[in-house]
DNA sequence: GCTTGTCTCTAAACCGGTTTAGTCTTCGAG
DNA sequence: CTCGAAGACTAAACCGGTTTAGAGACAAGC
């Protein structure tokens, strides 16, 4: 009539063995023999044993969890259909092999060095998946300090050797948005970007500005953002404003790009008449929106799903090399169409 | 020069006193003098100790960590705008007190009995915030057999008495949207709603067709959907194809308001001239679309602010009795408009 | 002077596992 | 027949804290 659940201990003495023995045999280790192996995982599962996290963590000094912090604006996380799938991704690898995963939020990059430092002193987590990166991301130092291990999304520039990475190439997706619009008489193509600091939103935009390049078209505009949907509506704003306006937006994500629709619904053009544009990250609702949104599919799920399964990897001492997942692919739906002939410039504003 | 970080022990020893003595210094404990407190406090702060929380997890039997279970589709929780700023929220009561948060997605309901099951076998978490409460939910009693500490947002209909909830009215929002909508003329006004079994969705459903009710309409078209934008998009299909398609549309969320703007665009229609548009949630996105969307604004923040902070009481032993937050209210924007004339019901399709 | 009580502090048990050192059998090789 | 090695198993240490029982010092009360 013991009210609380079963230790190891009373498994031993249902089995008539040791506590060391008993724990060998639950490990599938070497050294029981098949008998007493049998019995005590039988006089296991009869007592409804499971084991205690916190004991396993204490002695054999492993958490079973794994952490992620993410830094942003509360706001501009629901913006974003990003993480959600993403988390999903990770809890497929986790839930399975008994893991869990700790989860920060923590608004502000102020208290991101804090919550590591927690999460690594008070050995919360075995490891971190390090996203939205930034160049000379104080982060990688960081987790050499303190001594913990990450995977990270994407290749970080500081030491590029420091931290597995498992990348996912945008490039070739937004050079054939670029060509898309190119192909669609398109020559005034601006690009609505994240912010210049996080890596993949500057890498975007490199490519962006490659392509337009290799498109031997002129400099284009580029504005910078916060990802946030508002951040998204007063860059449009601001390009529509402009006496050559763009005919063409690619945006770095969809909650922009679908609020720069309005905008520019807002400012009397048609889309995608008078103007077309390029969201980013294939999101639901950027499907049944009209015009439907062209955009750029990003398996974040899959990303999940194969950084989770790196740092597993990694924690258990396995030396991982960087993955590459399949590179993103180019949407095309109906908010993207011939260019405007020329005149078409000047019906802008109210 | 110690590879690992110092334990309590090291610290007794620095200290020249028992590690007894420094656990109770360090915990604020009565029986210390003064002088050995300060001491203690000194060199553990020297040393740089911080404590482990497997370590005390194992011993005092507490996790100092609480769960959040969240059984959806991750495309779903991707249209949402509500987890991100729940989970925010979250955090702001969690981080401070050095608790962490355990975050378990787990796509379908089947699975999760077990991780609730897991969560508490393995005492990972002292407590959960059960969220999206179904109609005789199961995970009531399941929380009782498995003896996890809860608080609910949203009182539960099993056994109300069983877990603390932290409510959030709807109702007031919901009848000011239906008043807002009569008052503008309409007399069909339909409702793309949530499952059913999900209690909040079922909720709004009543609050609905009781200000319908109230205004003395007939009986109003409900359509049920899964939350998703696509489903929004197909319910509001299907509304438009109706020989009477109702003239207003309120939503249970923004993905699937904005989805069905798309819908009823494509049909032919404008928004709001010909249909009506509320949602639910007031998402950023909601803000910047045309037409900016009328919505009913909920303080998903102050509700997982709240939530977390009744639920550490709880696990502290504190006796939590149900918090009201303040009710949801309606933003009118400009998806909203006055009733069209009869003649205009048949301008629809193609 | 002796008891009682309070304060400060130590030693040791404890939480529930893992791991190491070492004992006892058994069996095959020489 | 003896020795060595392998296999099965036990006892005990250990992880890093918390908590309890009790020791010693000292002051107050009778």
């Amino acid at each position: 009539m013991k009210a609380s659940r079963p230790t190891i201990a009373d498994v031993a003495r249902a089995a008539g063995v040791s506590k060391g023995l008993v724990s060998f045999a639950l490990n599938d280790r070497p050294g029981v023999s098949p008998e007493s192996r049998a019995r005590i995982l039988a006089v296991a599962d009869e007592l409804g044993w499971s084991p205690s996290v916190r004991a396993r963590s204490l002695s054999s000094n492993v958490s079973f969890a794994v952490g992620l912090v993410i830094a942003r604006d509360p706001e501009i996380i629901a913006d974003d259909s990003f993480f959600p799938s993403f988390i999903s991704g990770v809890e497929q690898v986790l839930a399975p092999r008994g893991q869990s995963l700790v989860l920060s939020v923590v608004g502000d990059e102020h208290l991101e060095e804090a919550t590591y430092r927690r999460l690594a002193a008070e050995r919360r987590v075995d490891g971190v998946i390090l996203t939205d990166l930034r160049s000379a991301d104080s982060r990688v130092p960081l987790l050499r300090e303190i001594g913990l291990r990450a995977i990270s999304l994407g290749r970080t520039d500081v030491d590029a050797s420091a931290i597995p990475a498992v990348t996912l190439d945008d490039a070739p997706a937004i050079h054939d948005a670029v060509r898309h619009l190119v192909g669609l008489g398109h020559t005034r193509i601006a690009h609505v970007a994240g912010p210049d600091r996080l890596l993949h939103a500057a890498r975007r935009k490199a490519s962006f500005l490659h392509a337009i390049a290799s498109s031997n078209l002129a400099t284009p505009t580029v504005i910078e953002t916060d990802f946030s949907a508002a951040d998204g509506a007063r860059a449009t704003a601001e390009l529509l404003d402009r006496a050559k306006r763009p005919t063409a937006i690619v945006y770095a994500n969809d909650a922009m790009a679908i609020a720069g629709l309005g905008v520019a619904r807002r400012a009397g053009l048609d889309v995608p008449r008078d103007l077309s544009i390029v969201g980013f990250d294939d999101s639901a609702i950027g499907r049944y929106i009209e015009p439907a949104l062209t955009t750029v599919a990003t398996d974040a799920r899959g990303w999940g799903f194969t950084a989770a399964d790196a740092l597993l990897r990694l924690v258990e001492g396995e030396e991982v090399a960087d993955i590459e997942l399949p590179p993103a692919q180019l949407v095309v739906r109906a908010s993207t169409a011939t260019a405007p002939s020329e005149p078409t410039a000047d019906r802008r504003h109210r």
